[in-house]
DNA sequence: AGTTGTCGTTTCATGAATGAAAGGTGGAAC
DNA sequence: GTTCCACCTTTCATTCATGAAACGACAACT
């Protein structure tokens, strides 16, 4: 029965008392008129006080509202340093992104691209992740391989992803048969297998091959560093394999690993400024090298 | 776009922070659960600060709650400034009523009825009023001759109230025509005629007499010490003439002035505690005088 | 005297917030 | 291994808050 007085009403009493009426403080609070009449006359009954003499000139403050507009403002000083220390430069904001462990090593190798710019962001980079993990903010941002559509989730596409089969210089020197089917039966391999669901790429390799690779890491760097050292072959995605000099593309792009990759955002951080501004600079990259991950780019 | 955070958002963190969790909380905000989940979600996401870290124990303070607590707890101090403020005993609470001439007259005797009771409430009473007054709180109860037809005022019935004519006992003596028919064309009258719109007691008198009252007042003391001093007749409602011991009543009650008496308050004030502490008195103090409202105590 | 402008309040359609109920998760107890 | 319990999240029907538009009041201006 006894309901009480509202901290946001505080607020726009302050608006509304500087502001000697509704209208003035209708810019200063970004509340309607309609909506501070009715919370100027709540936070009088909640308080049990007549705040305001009310006249076709606006709203005068009574003795009673003078009063309160002290306390008010020692409350608004205490806001304020709340603003300060959300807006302090050692508490830069941080947007996490959830990305599949080769989409991650693109990312981190063209991680000035997204750091640049007048706002600190820091960003988080969790290699591997599941849907859940949006929801529950374990990240901000996912870069995932298919549209979202759990409710509540918001998803744009952003570029077409090509995988193929690559080998380092010195290893294909050495194994010719690498470069035709013959890879599949005579060749050494290399699989990246990271703890949870198995990748497509690791079930078609799986598919394909007569026995168990000669070599299986959970970590893409150590996958990657083992090719480049002449260990096997390995199934890439071709803005990975392609971008590296010492490797060659051995197959063509192999077409039932073909997928589109897509930008998966919680809804409610969509409207969050951050999210928005890495968001975008995600898709610019990407979109920006769409060649590259399209597999045009054959070295 | 940069959506500010909301203070009231502080205030249920402070509930949030202290419990542990979302279910211990609900009590200390008397918010429910899931509202706590989304308002916590949403002061990180305005804030651009994870405040919580999730499990199934409940909601723990990451490093940066930790702070925002300290900072929380400080706006919160503030806020127990104007709670005290608001129970001060100067600032006890005040009750306006707005009631007819002679009811305020009634209420002023008992108004020992009315304060009574632990909690120290004010009252002030405004003689006389319009409607308009209750929507613009210009009084929080107003004591009406019939039931509240506009939107937003809630009304309940009081008691039914009599009128009849009086005159003082040296008047009546003096006068013996006083108690008959022949009063109105050989005695002197007394009108009361307050400020604003005729009132029906008036409006009859005007057509049962052939002459002008001798003597009209917008004071209904003043009319009444003139009916009390012999100078002449006048029409009392029955709760005002019959408790005055030196005034007889002269004719039987006035069955076309005969009305309820309406209690009628703002919606929104009817859950004001002291609002509804001091209508329960008015109810109780006009129905136990019921039969000296109808005329039924005659002197 | 009539018109214009400003301010606050009222109306009402719309969308947001809420909370009851149900579901999911994971540890504790048996 | 199964059941129970506590806590948080999700679903969805309902309620409530909001703001655009309109209205009322009144002072200023012509």
């Amino acid at each position: 029965m006894n309901e009480r007085w509202n901290w946001e009403d505080l607020r726009l009493f302050l608006g509304v008392a500087r502001g000697g009426g509704l209208a003035k403080a209708v810019g200063a609070t970004q509340v309607s008129a309609p909506t501070l009449s009715r919370r100027m006359y709540s936070l009088e009954r909640t308080l049990s006080v007549t705040l305001f003499d009310r006249s076709r000139d606006g709203y005068e403050l009574t003795s009673d509202g003078v009063e309160l507009l002290r306390l008010a403002e020692a409350v608004e000083r205490d806001a304020f340093q709340i603003d300060r220390w959300t807006s302090n430069v050692d508490r830069a904001p941080r947007v996490k992104i959830a990305a599949g462990a080769w989409t991650s090593l693109f990312i981190a190798r063209h991680i000035k691209d997204l750091l640049g710019g007048d706002d600190d962001i820091a960003i988080d980079i969790i290699a591997g992740t599941s849907q859940a993990d949006l929801l529950r903010r374990e990240a901000n941002l996912g870069i995932r391989n298919r549209r979202p559509e759990i409710t509540g989730l918001a998803g744009q596409r952003l570029v077409q992803v090509e995988f193929a089969v690559y080998g380092s210089d010195a290893f294909c020197k050495t194994f010719p048969q690498a470069g035709d089917d013959r890879r599949f039966s005579e060749c050494d391999w290399i699989a990246f297998a990271p703890r949870g669901p198995v990748l497509p790429s690791a079930a078609w390799l799986s598919d394909v091959l007569l026995q168990r690779p000669r070599f299986v890491c959970s970590s893409p760097n150590a996958v990657l560093e083992a090719a480049l050292a002449g260990a096997g072959l390995c199934i890439l995605p071709c803005f990975i394999g392609d971008a590296e000099a010492r490797l060659r593309r051995q197959s063509g792009v192999l077409d039932s690993l073909r997928h589109d990759q897509w930008l998966v955002s919680h809804d409610d951080d969509r409207r969050d400024r951050h999210v928005s501004t890495v968001s975008k600079k995600i898709a610019k990259l990407m979109r920006g090298n769409r060649d590259l991950f399209a597999g045009k780019l054959m070295n």
